[in-house]
DNA sequence: TTTTTTCTAAATCTTTAGATTTAGATATAT
DNA sequence: ATATATCTAAATCTAAAGATTTAGAAAAAA
């Protein structure tokens, strides 16, 4: 399935602080004649000014820098929306980085460990327009995205600081009306009860929450993720 | 790899509202003498009162069902906060579904067109608590997943029913600093300017954002991606 | 050059918002 | 039986928010 188009060979740029480990690389991938190293950046900085200048068809991407991460890296080319797919080359497979990576729009995630034909397969693959990520690295990713999900839902729920925890029923139901930019009168008429007792529970809620008034106590709910409790009480 | 623990099968749920289809798997299913269907669901909600029950190790979920969709299902599944694992059967590789079905926690996804042994597989796997995802299944959820984090992160930049893209510079300032719970003195002494001037910014901004008071603009601006959208202007 | 936009500011006025105190009615718990 | 928590409500007050009009200065666009 290698590419035929022998008129233009993939461009490819090595980003590694490590120059022997670089080398080492840009001597395996030109062995194959459908890709050439063009350039090599031993930093972040250095990195960037050279994808902005040649726009290489792929990265390969070291994650053990100086200086700028290689995630602050990828966020900022990926910034430049240029035609560039970016591959990541890292010693270990911590979840949080594959997430962070891929979240961020690398193509292709490969262990320094794994055997370098590995590496052009994952060039073949990615230079294709496919994603390339080994499945040892794929289940890592799916354990962390679905415990990430689960927390967005759940975010605050068992949280011991949270404020929110300190609301009765009835000023939950307030609050929940103040988010969606009900004055008193409207949350009197809605809960049938009278402007002034919705003062109270106001005032209850903000001395609660720790906060003055109701823009901060909005931001706080929501940040607590106070909506989406709301939603699992309506469903 | 199979499991060797033959005291207890593992005990799976078929949930499929094509009867024949649903013989077909429990048949193939329980000619492997590690498994057993211990049940058969023609719907949801059947589906549902019979995981309760019966806490089935793995549930396998057609998504062509009438009335309650296999997504609500499947989150209805979850909530419960079994240890059964759920697998999504399909007809289709619409990476919407895809994402969606592993983003509730499914543990595999298989197409009905793919082979029989495909299904055991994906049996083994999960079973042994990994996540089974076919390559071209899993190339899908990438490519809709990191499409999915670029929209998140350009959240209404482009949008041309964006009121905020009304908004001039020094407004977008002001409500910035709604945003954080500031008052009108507050915006005044941090811009540097007075608080009449600071009013008369915020009626310009509930005028454009055409809402009635600072909760609404807050609560608009934070909808339409406006915390985003400082972020990336401070970066 | 003239027009338009943006940022600035003040004056005036009405309406909410928020703080504080007090208190009756219910229900729950000790 | 007596605290304790919750929901209700009113009165009173101050401070803040919001609406509206008018207008000068500077910059940018026509």
């Amino acid at each position: 399935m290698r590419r035929l188009d022998f008129q233009r060979k993939t461009r490819i740029i090595v980003v590694d602080d490590n120059y022997d480990h670089a080398s080492g690389i840009r001597e395996l991938i030109n062995l194959e004649n459908e890709y050439e190293v063009i350039a090599n950046a031993g930093n972040a900085n250095v990195a960037i000014s050279l994808i902005k200048k040649y726009q290489p068809d792929i990265v390969l991407m070291d994650m053990n820098m100086p200086d700028v991460d290689g995630i602050t890296a990828i966020s900022k080319i990926s910034e430049l929306n240029l035609e560039t797919k970016i591959i990541v080359l890292t010693a270990y497979d911590d979840p949080d980085l594959i997430f962070r990576a891929m979240k961020l729009g690398a193509k292709g995630y490969i262990l320094k460990t794994m055997a370098s034909h590995q590496l052009i397969h994952a060039l073949d693959e990615v230079s294709q327009g496919k994603i390339y990520l080994p499945n040892v690295l794929c289940s890592r990713f799916f354990e962390y995205f679905q415990n990430f999900e689960k927390n967005q839902q759940n975010a605050g729920y068992e949280d011991e600081n949270n404020l929110l925890n300190d609301l009765t029923n009835r000023e939950e139901e307030v609050l929940s009306l103040l988010t969606q930019g009900v004055t008193y009168k409207g949350v009197a008429q809605k809960l049938f009860i009278s402007e002034t007792t919705v003062k109270t529970h106001v005032n209850n809620i903000f001395q609660k929450l720790q906060v003055n008034d109701r823009t901060q106590a909005v931001l706080y709910a929501i940040n607590k993720g106070f909506l989406n409790r709301q939603k699992a009480k309506i469903a």
